[in-house]
Parts: C-alpha cells; sequence; structure tokens
DNA sequence: GTAATTTCTTATCATATGTAAAGTGCTTTA
DNA sequence: TAAAGCACTTTACATATGATAAGAAATTAC
C-alpha cells in the first residue's frame, strides 16, 4: 500500500487519521495477463490504483473489440461512465500485463468523504486531474490526424510499444490495426 | 440567481449558510453575440453558470477556429485544464447568443471548500458529471462515423440547428463545413 | 432597402483510412 | 517438435473525408 500513498502525497497529502481510514477499505488483488478485472455488464463500485502492471479498458462495437484507456503504474482506474451514474457498464476493465492492483470500495469511500474532508478534496483532484485529460485526448481526436496522435502517444509514452499489442493502440487511436501499420511503415 | 440554486438542488441540495456564501462570490455577467467572455491566453479562474442564452469553447488550429464545446441554459462552463492547472489557456469561451452569465470566482469558491463541506460536494459532483460526459464524447470521436456524430447530435440537442452555426457544429464534430454540407444532404 | 459580408452548399479532385484477403513470423500447446 | 493460433504486415480496391473553388442563400451594415 506504500506505493499508494506515496502517490497521493504527490497529489493531496491527507492527514494520518484519512490515511488509516482509506487503508481500511482498500486490498491488493493481482490479475493474470489477459484476464478481466471487471467485466461488462457490471456496475462499477470500485476504484482501482495500478501497483504494478497494466490494464485497459475496453468495450465491443459491433462485434470490434474497443480499446477506450490504458493505465499504468501508480494510475487509477475507473470506469467513470457507470461509478458516477450508478447504472452498469458497457465497458471491461482487463489487465494488459500480470498486474498488481490496490481495490478501493468506492461506496465506502464516499461514506468517508463525510467524515474525512481530506479524502474528498484528494479525490476531488484525482476526479480534476482525469478530467483534464480526457479533454486533451478529446482535443486530440477532434482534429489530429491519426499519424499524429500515435507519434503523441509514443512520445508520450515511450515504453508503451513494448507492454502493449498493437491491436490494442491501433483501436484506442481510433484506427484500424491495418491503418497503423500503414503509419508505422512510414518511418 | 434562482435559477443556479434551483440547478443546484437537482445535483446537491446544499445548506443556507453554504448558498449564502456560494451566491456572495457569485455575479451576473451579460455578454453579447459574438464576444469572448473569457479570451485566449487568459488564466481560467472563473466558473460560468449559463443563466441565459449560449456558449461555446473554441480555439485556434493552424489558423483555423475548432469549437471544443457548446453550452447551453443551466449548464456550467470553464476551460478545464487551465482552471484546474492554473495555466494560461490556449482556448477561449465565446457568446453564441446575447446572454445572461453567473460568474463564480473559483479561487474564492475552493476557499469556501473549506468551510463548506457540501459545497465542496456539490462542486465534486459536477466535475464528475463533466467528466462523464468527455469520456462519452471520446467514445462518440473515436468510432462514430461524422454521420453517426452528426444525427446524434441533433437528437440529444433537438434545437441546436437553430441556434449554432453550421460551421460551429462542424468543427465540434471533427469534420469540415463542406462534409457536414455533405451529411445534411443525404437525407 | 441595397450592398457587402458571411454562411452554407455544390462540384471536382486528392488523400487518408477502411475492408478483405493473403502472407510472415512468433508464441502457445499438445 | 509439429501444428495451431495469434499478431502483425502488405497489397489491392472501396469509400469517406479533406482541399479548393465557385455559386447560392442568409445575414449584417450602411
Amino acid at each position: 500500500m506504500q506505493t499508494l500513498l506515496k502517490q497521493i502525497k504527490t497529489l493531496h497529502p491527507i492527514s494520518k487519521e484519512a490515511e488509516k481510514a482509506l487503508l481500511e477499505i482498500c486490498n491488493e488483488v493481482k490479475f493474470h495477463k489477459g484476464t478481466d478485472v471487471q467485466a461488462i455488464g457490471h456496475t462499477c463500485k470500485t476504484i482501482y490504483f495500478v501497483k504494478e502492471g497494466c490494464v485497459r479498458i475496453y468495450y465491443y462495437k459491433e462485434d470490434i473489440d474497443i480499446t477506450e484507456s490504458f493505465e499504468f503504474e501508480n494510475a487509477f482506474v475507473a470506469r467513470a461512465e457507470s461509478l458516477f451514474t450508478g447504472k452498469p457498464s458497457r465497458k471491461a476493465i482487463q489487465a494488459i500485463e500480470d498486474s498488481s492492483l490496490i481495490a478501493i470500495d468506492s461506496n465506502k469511500l464516499f461514506k468517508l468523504f463525510e467524515s474525512h474532508h481530506d479524502l474528498e478534496t484528494l479525490f476531488r483532484k484525482i476526479i480534476e486531474a482525469s478530467y483534464v485529460s480526457t479533454v486533451n485526448r478529446i482535443e486530440s481526436l477532434q482534429f489530429n490526424t491519426a499519424e499524429e496522435r500515435y507519434f503523441n502517444l509514443i512520445k508520450d509514452h515511450s515504453n508503451i510499444l513494448k507492454r502493449v499489442p498493437l491491436k490494442f493502440i491501433a483501436s484506442y487511436l481510433g484506427i484500424t490495426p491495418v491503418s497503423l501499420s500503414r503509419i508505422r511503415a512510414i518511418k
């Protein structure tokens, strides 16, 4: 759990009591490469912190597997559209590598917000940061070419090519694996 | 200010004291159609609530005006990438119609969070909802065709065509005005 | 109310990306 | 170790969207 606490410290330091209360609703879970952490149709009631490994959120659009996002070490993962609305998710979370995640029970967490103001502030900031990164992603999808998006991705995540299959990267960029191959062949 | 309080009630009811404190950091501002509410390069320190009219967030990519988002009555507007990072924004907010906005001073608001827990919860929920809608927008940009995106937009905002010029809608959808004309000609 | 400007549409051609199919090489597994 | 399966690439062709330019329609300014 030390990695989680260390990461929290960089975002919004919390009191010892809040730390203790938080740890009580956390537990570590491990998943093998390729297995679903949470399945499609499940209502998201857990926020995960990636301690080791990496995961993706994916869904099916007309039988085609589409990767919505990747998360690596020290990132938080949840299916926002389910977690914040209480509706079942059409999306799943899957381990891309053998991964260790810290699972935080979201209902218990929201309860803790009432007694630990600093915990709510911490998670508000986490949500704000996620929000900013989705806004930036929209900008990229809206008017960058697939080629620009690909080269930006490997610039920001230099080791992603070693860790994530190209087929996942292709749908993440909004293109087919064939199209990605063409882009990669250029340079 | 009644419209703002009414909208808040539907999201997360707050105490009378919190209401009073909030109103003290709000003030109403009016803008004529076509004028900038906040300019490019300005660091966002205001959250707006649209009382009447509509606005858009836009920026320039290589001299081309791109609309990132629209907001209509009863919605909150802010340039998240600036508000939550403290950096100057490359984006502007512009009134599309003559509009009445309620301006909330964000620094004062964040200060109020310390004394009014329910205000923080309210704004956390507002951010959560914005986050969910950006996640949905990513899904749409990632794998829907321009045609699907257009018909979804007018389905969700039935009166948008009467209120917003097509050139803004085109860039919002990630296509050129010419391409939008073609799509509209189909049906 | 007319002229000027802006917005929108249409047409033509160029280009990027999609689809389908076949081939290559790597990994898994029996 | 051979066979099977999977990931990735390449090719050929189809289609959607972009770029440019010209014309029609709507809006704005005087």
